[in-house]
RNA sequence: GGAGAGAUGGCUGAGUGGUCGAAAGCGAUCGCCUGCUAAGCGAUUGUACGCCCUUUAAAGGUGUACCGCGGGUUCAAAUCCCGCUCUCUCCGCCA
């Protein structure tokens, strides 16, 4: 969220950052709010002093055994008044605050403006893109005719958009997710950290899922519990509400987990394959940094990325989304798109994001100079290193061969007991 | 699932209705002392939100809130009452 002292005094330019998002936001409304949750804070403020100072001086009456009835009579009067603002005050903050809850980031200036994915700008292409004697395939194909992937039985045992590995195909995603933990932690600073996939709200609130994106997510019957919908939440969240020391940071984190989306209003959208599931593996990369470095560690970020596809040796491209495709949280995103022979195109396969302080004030993330001793937001990134479930289809498309087999990339073989190639 | 104990500042830990944002100790920072270090001495040591002042900064002044969270009693709550969450111990169950 934003701070609302920032907004108060930047309104207008945040209603043309609002408008080139194409967001239609009543910051009049905010504007009332504020100065009337203020009015009142004043009042009742006024009148707490006034408790009080006098209840001290029943105290001293009392003590000294003379009559302060009359000032307990005018005092109750007060504590009812008190009570009333009280009220008003917190229905005003309420208000105020899903007002602010709910608006989205100031996108950084360097973010392309646009009115649809068309619009993002390419930042790189990497790779040669394999050139086949046949027509490639798609992985959904490849993976059914290997006996590696079963969406039949995935759709009987849970529902459409869940599926079966087996086999090749099971230790394939192990592997790759595997191989990237250790590329993040041996080669790129990363500490690695498991966590609960499922959550409270109030850190889905600390992330941005919530209370606005309610309907995407998964959520325990009868409990306050969520299912993730990327690790992003629950290691993001792991040092809310607590202030870090300056020499901490940056702070790299790497985990892995299970992802878990609703997909509402996605149907009729990429239904075949491993592409869109309501649960896939994910390896996500978190960064904390300091404000003054976030945009460094965004570039750093997203290379970490890309090295998983470079060793894979997959050509990809990395596009920096424009106002339209940015998400609510974010102040500048890339996403790397994976190159899919089978689909002809680029398929996003990380999303890379510096969240600046948005996040960090949500969560209340916060960090204390060094030299100053002041205390301060932190910065939060994160970025996907990478979507398992889309590099094996990556992997499948790339990798296969005219007679239907599959080669395993060489860096993938030590994970795979030094399978080379699965074949029908 | 059953029984009991507990939650106070960066940490340890006092505080059972008023002078408590909170004793004491530790730690940290600054200063003094000192050939260096240590010891010693002195000072400082939370966060948030308002208001005033100010260049919409910083600093400063001032007020309010915060002793796990939420409510209640009272002129007045860290302190009394109710609910919740979490932690610990014992029993049961369990991968």
């Amino acid at each position: 969220m934003l701070d609302i002292k920032y907004l108060r005094q930047n309104i207008e330019f945040v209603r043309k950052k609002m408008e080139d998002r194409d967001q239609k936001i009543d910051f009049d409304r905010f504007l009332s709010l504020d100065a009337k949750r203020r009015d009142i804070l004043q009042a009742v403020e006024a009148l707490r002093n006034e408790r009080n100072s006098v209840s001290k001086q029943v105290g001293k009456l009392k003590k000294k055994k003379e009559d302060a009835s009359s000032l307990i009579e005018k005092m109750g009067e007060v504590s009812a008044k008190i009570k009333e603002y009280d009220e008003n005050l917190r229905l005003t903050e309420e208000e105020l605050n899903a007002f602010v809850m709910i608006v989205p980031n100031v996108q950084h200036e360097s973010v392309p403006q646009g009115s649809g994915s068309e619009d993002n700008t390419i930042v790189r292409t990497w790779g040669e893109k394999p050139v086949f004697s046949f027509e490639p395939r798609q992985h959904y194909d490849l993976g059914e005719s290997l006996n590696i992937l079963d969406f039949a039985r995935g759709a009987k045992i849970a529902g459409a958009r869940f599926t079966v590995y087996r086999a090749a195909g099971a230790q394939l995603e192990r592997a790759i997710l595997n191989f990237m933990l250790d590329l993040h932690t041996a080669k790129h600073g990363y500490t690695e950290v498991l966590t609960p996939f499922m959550v409270n709200a109030e850190s889905m609130t600390g992330t941005g899922q919530l209370p606005k994106f309610r309907e995407d997510l998964f959520k325990i019957e009868g409990m306050e519990y969520y299912l993730i919908p990327t690790a992003e939440v629950p290691v993001t969240n792991i040092y809310r509400e607590e202030i870090l020391e300056e020499e901490k940071l940056p702070i790299y984190l790497v985990a892995y987990s299970p992802c878990f989306r609703a997909e509402a209003g996605s149907y009729g959208k990429d239904t075949r394959g491993l592409i869109r599931q309501h649960q896939f593996n994910k390896v996500e990369m978190v960064k904390f940094s300091r404000p003054e470095t976030s945009y460094e560690e965004l570039e750093k970020l997203t290379a970490d990325a890309e090295e998983v596809l470079k060793r894979l040796n997959i050509p990809f491209r990395t596009v920096s989304l424009c106002t339209a495709d940015l998400g609510f949280s974010s102040a500048k995103t890339y996403d790397v798109e994976a190159w899919l022979p089978g689909q002809n195109t680029y398929r996003e396969i990380s999303s890379c994001s510096n969240f600046e302080d948005f996040q960090a004030r949500r969560a209340s993330i916060r960090f204390r100079r060094k030299d100053s001793g002041k205390v301060e937001f932190v910065h939060t990134l994160n970025g996907s290193g990478l979507a398992v479930g889309r590099t094996v289809v990556a992997v499948l498309e790339n990798y296969q061969q005219a007679d239907g087999s599959v080669v395993i990339p060489e860096v993938l073989r030590p994970y795979m007991r030094g399978l080379e190639r699965i074949v029908p």
